[in-house]
DNA sequence: GAATATATATCCTATAAGGATATATGTCAA
DNA sequence: TTGACATATATCCTTATAGGATATATATTC
């Protein structure tokens, strides 16, 4: 029984590279947002499918707060319970920047990757 | 002390997606090969830098192998120890090309991540 | 025959995702 | 006024995969 069904359109069985960390810069960054926000909207980004799992996004948050690249505190006004509103600091900004020269190069390391196996095979991709 | 160094371009600190599966696949759809020759051959799909660690190129084999994706067998011409000699199956092609459309994929969601970003600081990119 | 290159294999750890569950507060309608 | 539901955060355990060290064995070369 292969460990991957060949199938279906999604190579991984398991994990897999999700972005969490660019896409909750790019939310914060977007607009100062909270967790239960961001699991509605960075979806929107292309790389969780559906809602992120809640556990995720608060881990990813914590961790963001320790090191410094984004800072919140708790908003009771408004409507429904307290929520702990997240900005990005300078040092996220620049970590989002960094996350951003990534990705770039690894679309073209994707798209060198697609071309060196169409080339190889010109009529049947 | 921030986990990740803004200053440097890489913003992974720890396990970044390899894509190692697709390169061996790829290696072995370009020419039937084995172990250690994948070893230097596949860091040219820039997915690896440098050498790929053997323990990591051996454990995708066997398990490529147990999945029915290649096939290999002992070679023991030519030059120094014997080979194990491996090929894709035709499950193997498959796969690959399910891979490959997945990573063009990611490369379009990676590109409009990047021009979401771009579009709102367009003086700044 | 000692050193080096070739070649494969196994093992343990670290990192991050998957996913379940717990807890608490606000809202709204019967 | 209480029960159901939506909002919001937090914690926990498991699984998948990468990182990296080490072991083993065979050819080659000097």
């Amino acid at each position: 029984m292969p460990r991957n069904d060949t199938t279906e359109a999604q190579p991984h069985q398991g994990k897999r590279e999700r972005y969490m960390q660019p896409s909750i810069l790019l939310g914060l960054y977007l607009n100062a947002s909270y967790g239960y926000e961001l699991i509605q909207n960075i979806q929107e980004f292309g790389f969780v499918v559906g809602q992120a799992p809640p556990g995720m996004i608060y881990r990813h948050l914590h961790q963001l707060e320790e090191d410094g690249l984004v800072a919140s505190e708790w908003k009771t006004e408004g409507t429904g319970p307290a929520k702990r509103m997240y900005q990005l600091t300078e040092d996220g900004k620049q970590m989002l920047a960094v996350w951003i020269d990534y990705m770039e190069k690894q679309a073209r390391t994707l798209d060198a990757f697609v071309k060196r196996y169409r080339d190889e095979k010109p009529d049947q991709g």
